[in-house]
RNA sequence: GGCUGGAUGGCAGAGUGGUCAUGCAGCGGACUGCAACUCCGUGUACGCCGGUUCGAUUCCGACUCCAGCCUCCA
């Protein structure tokens, strides 16, 4: 039975869906204003893997993940760049879906955007006003009662007093009370606007995630998901503005990824210590990436330092070294139902990948001991893992690929390594071990192991 | 200050009231012309102090330390 751990509740419990067989999952995307950084790729990569274990446990997965493409970053630096804000948001998500496609995570079943709902997003708000959870204030903007909605703060476990009492109070404030949030702010001379009931102007940050949550899933969401920053206020706002919209449960489970550091430091923007996808992706193969995100629990800070990643792509040259050379494609049956029942345990235990990733190294131990006997005992142990680390967005590259490396400028090209291969395999033949050697240590002096088999001799590139 | 978490062997990282995580690194052995890969073996790890218990790393309480949110950030 799938387990989820719940951050309104902070247990975790067996999963209810609305309806039988499905669920409606959303999760906050990104602010389109930059690259995407490996906290961003933690959060897709987190929910891409929840995402495929649900379906391929036959879950029918309605999954929408918004884009933030209206915001004062996103206006603040296409002014900066002397780009319209347009262009910014477009070349900021084509970016993003690249590097999606790179770490293997699926697209999400919609990816709805602000400035392609600003009709609902009015209505949610009118809909507020209505009910009197917000009002219009003489500047134009409107805000959002806040000491009107009774569970605020549930999530996060805030007490609106506590609130209160720090809350910065800014000079000129039109707000009724300092805890108020903003859900359409007013524009200011020559600023993207959209024209609404209350003047020219643009919805607030949260508004967004209750008006296309709504749109696209329903009233309530089986799971709503984010990053491990946004449970206050964002999450809490959002909750704030669908119940009292809505008059039901917003949400039924909240799920946080956790933070990202960087070398034991909280990665932020402000300390300026992130690091883009994209930049990792010129050092490392995305699939190291993918795994290091995959090796720890989703909801446990993870620390990105150089030797995480190295440790990330050994783990997966073990994997691989394993796969190599088996054909797995003409395998029918499991071999190993009882791989399969630990690993799906795992992952029902609130999507428990490291758990379910020693599951799969326990059927590499089994995998080599039936290899040792034969390339074709050991297939139905590969296509097994094949399968089951696919459930992962792993291993589905080809061994040779992986191990090999793309040949980068500076490296030894693989032709040259060929033509070493052969030299030395002549100086073997002849029994002139000491040239062979030579070789293998001129080849392994830039990073290329030879491994010598039954089948002839094979290569590949150790880790940096 | 308020609110949330966390502290596991050399490192990473699961988990459990009483026999095994797992990976990386190390050590010994097998295999190999030498290697690599692989296999076998190998480590008295659970922050500190009390309590409950026949027995606690695991449950309860205090303490210490660390982190995240409360301000833009996934």
């Amino acid at each position: 039975m799938l387990q989820i751990y719940n951050t309104l509740t902070r247990t975790k419990a067996p999963f209810t869906p609305l309806q039988e067989g499905k669920i409606g999952m959303y999760v906050c995307g990104v602010t389109v204003y930059d690259y995407c950084h490996i906290g961003h790729a933690r959060v897709m990569v987190s929910f891409d893997v929840m995402t495929r274990f649900l379906r391929w446990q036959g879950w029918d997965v309605n999954y929408v993940r918004n884009i933030t493409d209206v915001d004062d970053k996103i206006m603040k630096r296409a002014a900066e760049r002397g780009e319209s804000v347009e262009s910014l948001t477009h070349r900021m998500i084509a970016a993003m879906h690249e590097d999606e496609k790179a770490l293997f995570v699926e697209r999400p079943d919609h990816e709805p955007r602000v400035t392609g709902n600003m009709d609902n997003i009015i209505a949610f708000i009118e809909r507020l006003i209505a009910k009197d959870y917000a009002y219009a204030a003489s500047n134009g903007d409107v805000y959002y009662r806040v000491e009107k909605f009774e569970g605020y703060g549930k999530l996060s476990g805030q007490q609106t007093e506590e609130l209160r009492s720090g809350a910065r109070v800014e000079v000129g404030d039109v707000k009724e009370s300092p805890l108020d949030f903003v859900l359409w702010k007013a524009a200011k001379p020559g600023e993207e606007c959209w024209s609404s009931p209350w003047g020219d102007g643009r919805p607030g940050w949260h508004i967004e995630c209750s008006a296309m949550s709504l749109c696209c899933i329903g009233k309530t969401l089986d799971i709503h998901g984010g990053g491990p920053d946004l449970p206050f206020p964002h999450h809490e706002n959002e909750i704030a503005q669908s119940e009292a919209a809505n008059g039901c449960t917003y949400a039924n489970y909240w799920m946080h990824a956790g933070p990202v550091r960087v070398n034991q430091e909280k990665m932020s923007k402000s300390l300026n210590n992130f690091f883009t996808i994209r930049e990792v992706l010129k050092d490392y193969n995305p699939e190291v990436v993918r795994y290091f995100l995959t090796s720890a629990h989703y909801r446990s800070y993870i620390d990105y330092s150089e030797s995480s990643l190295k440790e990330a792509r050994s783990a997966l040259e073990r994997f691989y070294q394993a796969l190599q050379g088996i054909d797995t494609r003409v395998v029918a049956d499991s071999v190993a139902p009882e791989y399969e029942q630990r690993f799906v345990d795992a992952m029902e235990d609130d999507f428990n990948t490291p758990k379910a990733l020693a599951v799969l190294f326990d059927l590499v131990n089994e995998l080599n001991t039936h290899k040792r006997l034969g390339v074709a005992q050991a297939a139905p142990y590969a296509a097994e893992l094949k399968r089951l680390a696919n459930v992962l967005g792993l291993l589905q590259q080809d061994p040779d690929a992986f191990l090999k490396g793309a040949d980068k400028e500076g490296m030894i090209s693989a032709e040259e390594i060929q033509a070493q291969i052969e030299a030395r395999n002549q100086a073997r033949q002849q029994k002139d071990f000491a040239g062979a050697d030579e070789i293998r240590q001129s080849l392994l002096a830039q990073g290329v192991v030879l491994k010598d088999s039954r089948e002839g001799t094979t290569w590949y590139r150790e880790s940096e």
